[in-house]
RNA sequence: GCCGACGUAGCUCAAUGGUAGAGCAAUUGAUUUGUAAUCAAUAGGUUGGGGGUUCAAGUCCUCUCGUCGGCUCCA
């Protein structure tokens, strides 16, 4: 047997983990799992021969997945003791915490959770032994039969043959798991349930709908306040909270999912757009603007109609059906289209700040990261076909290069063939294994989503993550060989005859509503000096101050600088407050001192009071900020 | 769309089925202020909307709209 620390010891056959797992944890306390070559097991089970053996706390992925797996459990079984007639879902660990689905014969409301918390610490209290059972498929089908759990028996029948099926018990209460677990109830040491939400079974609409409870468990009481705190520091953080409270932005009953930008939103979305088109006009991209609303025809030509439609707001004009756009690829086809183009103008790269309009379901509006009218920072790449990995590659680099000005850590997914999806299976094939083989060159760390794709083709989408951790798609890159066939677009080649050229689809930002969401959520409304809606504000200390104040405003204003004056009868510790409050980034308080100097003195919203200088000083400073878009 | 919760002044929140209230913001006045809230006064509401129960509804029932947390979906 090797240890964890490199040494190697020798037991006697038979031996089980939770033996060596008794003589760990005399010597720290804090064990909860054992790693047999590098793999969870249960302690119980008998040490293989010749393996490697770890031992591991919460702090550990695998160790805190057995603490609230276990937690998880003691849901399951407090909700048996309550509720008798429940029947039961899945109830995993997942990140931050552990969930777990019921069908109740009555729906239970959040009130009730206060119950179940209390029936779980009498369970831990309890310290029930939790023990592992592997069963034949047989006997463990008759097991959930008796106990009357269709959900369970659903999952038996559906596990593949070769599985070892295993229970784990722990005083009446019996589930089906795969483990492990806790040696019993009494290690989980603080845990508190979150909420209540509905989950379709198995996460699919046309099953019935579970009760969901969510919880999280921490090894101590310390930790668990410690997170509940760090979501509470999260919520202020919040893009809805903080875009009513500095003004950037409203939404309305009016209106729901389509928001409206109020100016200081606004100005930070010119910002944003203004530095797009440098860095675009940079890597050689065209820029585009088509109609929002077109002809019926041509989403039936696109295949939006079939595999789209009930996203789609429509239309009548002089009695022909029109569709709102949902995507702007059919204009960029058309744009394409009206002239002839030659292989020596490939790739055309278009590229078309487009406002979409799509039908999301109402549940699943949220903010500015989920709505129904937005603005995406499409570009559309016309291309030869062996020109797809260099292009592809060339967009990875602007994303990476983009995101970078903002700070933000991303993850990427390559996402496969949907269910309904147009062109055959070997066009798909090729796709993916192109778009693979760019980021397995550009060494990028990927998940593959199978079954996400487009319905045109495999894509690479680049998600952020919000306040509390939810994670967003942005950025996309979208391989298309639909739409070339669709539109029939062609390029005369070098032997003079017409071939079809590839299309990718592709948004840096995603949309500017949901970047925008996330950079407020990122920057927590604190923002770098170039996005901040107000750059500067000058604070006069009493109305004797007023005329060199309105001085130092006018000349900031002519240098370009978004700055703001408060000429209000209060005192410069409330106007400070309130500067500080909206994140302003920079105050000018001038007084008697810089009339009389001509200096202004500056306090930086994070560095506080940095004293008088020369106004020159300053507007050079604040413009490198701008210039350098520093952080 | 589905499950659960919520909706009171611009914002944050009170109000056993019995006269809708506070703080901040706003307005007016006083105060001339030096690095995160000066004092006082005033105004502000068909309690999201419709219907019902009741002598009486912010409160109970019902429909509806919106919001929040999830599921599904997605930029």
């Amino acid at each position: 047997m090797k240890l964890d620390n490199g040494k190697e010891a020798v037991y006697p056959e038979g031996t089980t983990c939770m033996d060596l797992f008794k003589e760990k944890t005399a010597e720290n306390k804090e064990l909860l799992a054992v790693l047999i070559d590098g793999k969870e097991c249960d302690l119980n089970l008998p040490l293989p021969a010749n393996s490697t053996v770890a031992f591991v706390g919460f702090d550990t992925p695998q160790g805190a997945e057995v603490y609230r797996h276990t937690a998880s459990h003691i849901l399951a079984h407090a909700v048996k003791r309550l509720y008798p007639d429940v029947k039961l879902g899945i109830g995993p660990a997942i990140e931050n915490g552990f969930y777990y689905d019921f069908e109740f014969e009555e729906p239970i409301s959040s009130d009730d959770l206060s119950e179940i918390e209390k029936e779980m610490k009498k369970i831990i209290k309890e310290r029930q032994p939790i023990r592992r059972r592997e069963m034949s498929r047989e006997s463990a089908l008759q097991l959930f039969e008796e106990r009357a759990e269709p959900y369970k028996l659903e999952l038996i029948r559906d596990l593949p043959a070769d599985t070892v099926i295993s229970c784990y018990e722990q005083d009446d209460f019996i589930d089906l798991c795969a483990g492990p677990h806790l040696p019993n109830t009494r290690m989980v040491k603080a845990f508190k349930l979150t909420g209540l939400a509905g989950a379709y079974w198995r996460g699919d609409e046309r099953n019935p709908m579970l009760q969901r409870i969510y919880g999280t468990a921490f090894p101590s009481k310390e930790r668990l306040e410690q997170y509940l705190n760090m979501l509470e520091e999260a919520k202020k953080r919040d893009h809805r909270k903080l875009g009513r409270e500095l003004e950037l932005f409203s939404l309305h009953e009016e209106g729901p999912g389509f928001p409206f930008f109020h100016n200081n939103g606004a100005v930070i979305w010119q910002e944003l757009t203004d530095y797009w088109r440098v860095e675009h006009r940079r890597a050689d991209y065209e820029e585009i603007k088509t109609p929002l609303i077109l002809n019926r025809s041509l989403w039936e030509q696109s295949g939006h109609w079939d595999h789209y439609r009930d996203n789609m707001y429509f239309s009548k004009i002089d009695e022909q059906d029109f569709a709102i756009k949902p995507m702007n690829c059919p204009g960029a086809m058309l744009v394409y289209r009206s002239k002839m183009h030659s292989y020596r103008d490939l790739p055309r790269r278009i590229a078309e700040m487009g406002i979409v309009h799509r039908h999301e379901l109402s549940g699943t509006l949220h903010g500015l990261m989920r709505v129904r009218s937005f603005t995406q920072d499409d570009a559309h790449i016309f291309m030869l076909p062996g020109q797809v990995e260099s292009e592809v590659a060339a967009i990875i680099d602007l994303m990476d290069r983009i995101y970078r000005v903002f700070g933000f850590q991303y993850r990427v997914e390559l996402s496969t063939r949907p269910g309904k999806a147009m062109g055959t299976a070997e066009m798909w094939d090729k796709a993916t294994n192109l778009l693979e083989s760019v980021l397995e060159d550009k060494e990028i760390d990927y998940r593959l989503n199978e079954g996400d794709g487009a319905f045109y083709g495999p894509k690479i989408d680049f998600h952020l993550e919000d306040c509390l951790g939810r994670s967003w798609q942005c950025g996309t890159i979208q391989l298309d060989f639909q739409m070339p066939e669709k539109f029939d677009l062609t390029y005369i080649g070098e032997d003079g005859g017409k071939h079809r050229p590839v299309v990718i689809h592709r948004v840096i930002y995603g949309s500017m509503e949901r970047l925008i969401a996330l950079l407020i959520e990122h920057y927590g409304g604190a923002f770098p000096v170039w996005l901040a809606p107000t750059q500067v504000t000058v604070i006069p200390v009493t109305d004797r101050s007023h005329e060199y104040a309105r001085q130092v405003y006018d000349h900031l204003k002519g240098e370009g600088l978004r700055v703001t004056i408060d000429q209000r009868n209060e005192k410069v510790g409330y106007k400070i407050r309130e500067a500080q409050v909206k994140k302003v980034p920079y105050m000018l308080i001038v007084g008697d001192r810089e009339v009389e100097s001509g200096q202004v003195a500056v306090r930086h919203r994070d560095q506080g009071d940095l004293g008088a200088e020369d106004l020159s000083n300053l507007i050079g400073r604040v413009k490198k900020e701008v210039d350098e878009k520093i952080i």
